[in-house]
DNA sequence: ACCTGAACACCGTTCAAGT
DNA sequence: ACCTGAACACCGTTCAAGT
């Protein structure tokens, strides 16, 4: 069972060996016995190099956060470079599929998005948004692309619901319109979805007609 | 302590004192020990009742849930009708600070948006949509507030971030835009944002001339 | 049918003691 | 400086026993 790697224990070699269960079991199979167990180790030692469960959690947090890198916007005009920033941002999250929740338990889903955010104020700006207007666009998008990635999880995780929609519009509950009823019987094409809901936003957004101009 | 009715316990009792220690002190400060300890009684006489602590918690959501009650749209258009379903849900969830957080664990944002999907459906039609491309609409919309919320909670757990926006923004580091360095820097108003996000994805989903007509 | 205490198998954390 | 075992104060859950 000890897969530690010989000598001396250090800091690093306990957030690897953390990692590594909370990437194959979850994070709620992190516990500090189980983990002192897997290093071959007693409990107390992991307290005197990260300290206790919680400045453990945070210390992966950060630096699984720190590897997603920067963001380099692709596209011809600023809305499409914004829809790739939203895209490159989702894909990256989802290939860390436990550190959502995790950032979400500790509140940082603003953090989770800084990295973004200033590729998207370029934008913002080449889009001819400018103070508020700009500053307004720039949280909308984060508010967007940040919630989207948490309930597409949500639902990932519990994929059988009672009573869900496929019985809400099993029969012929949507009037006259059985296209409709299969489609939301159906499962979600999410990456569709988000395609399309960002898009929107952007285009609306940055339409020369704002609903809210002056 | 014992704040529990006097007489027999009852399912109904265990779920009123629960949902009072849910309400007053959040989810984890819901033991099965300090509950029958309220309560009064022994541990597992919870047990015998409703089960396992999954359960108990399963119980509460449900019953919260079951009190959101139904949505009725107002306003003159579609459009403002649907926005004002999205407000709706927004101002119910928000009564319920724990639920959103407990129903994101159970996997149950889905269900959570239930009761306003048929509101949802008639006001596509009423739009013009029909089929597919109105049951995109209301995924659109359900994912659009249900991660607003989400988000929004998430943020207001954890007011204080570092290193956070007020830092990355502090300096003149957004060229030569100074308001919206301000606007980044400060806190955000959440409603507004709220409004302007829905209100944009809405007259965007419903132009006549959608982006992704066959 | 309803309620009980005792016991089991876990937790995270602290602390005094070792080297 | 680094690591240890023992102990503390909790958990949720099961079970055999009571009435």
């Amino acid at each position: 069972m000890a897969s530690g790697t010989r000598g001396a224990l250090t800091r690093d070699a306990v957030l690897e060996a953390a990692a590594g269960l909370v990437r194959r079991h979850g994070p709620e199979a992190l516990t500090m016995r189980g983990l002192a167990a897997e290093l071959g180790t007693a409990v107390t030692s992991i307290y005197w190099h990260v300290g206790g469960r919680e400045a453990l959690l945070d210390a992966l947090v950060e630096r699984t956060m720190a590897d997603l890198g920067e963001i380099r916007p692709s596209g011809a005009t600023p809305g499409a470079r914004v829809v790739s920033v939203a895209h490159t941002l989702r894909r990256r999250l989802r290939e860390h599929p436990h550190l959502v929740a995790l950032v979400h338990e500790r509140g940082l889903t603003e953090r989770m998005f800084l990295p973004a955010q200033q590729a998207l104020v370029r934008e913002a700006h080449a889009a001819g948004l400018r103070g508020a207007r700009a500053a307004e666009f720039v949280r909308a998008v984060q508010f967007q692309v940040v919630g989207h990635v948490l309930v597409e999880r949500n639902r990932e995780r519990a994929p059988a619901q009672h009573p869900g929609e496929e019985e809400l519009w099993g029969a012929g509950a949507a009037g006259d319109d059985p296209a409709l009823a299969r489609a939301l019987a159906g499962p979600v094409d999410t990456e569709r979805l988000f395609t399309t809901a960002v898009e929107a936003l952007v285009r609306a957004l940055l339409a020369p007609d704002g609903s809210d101009g002056a």
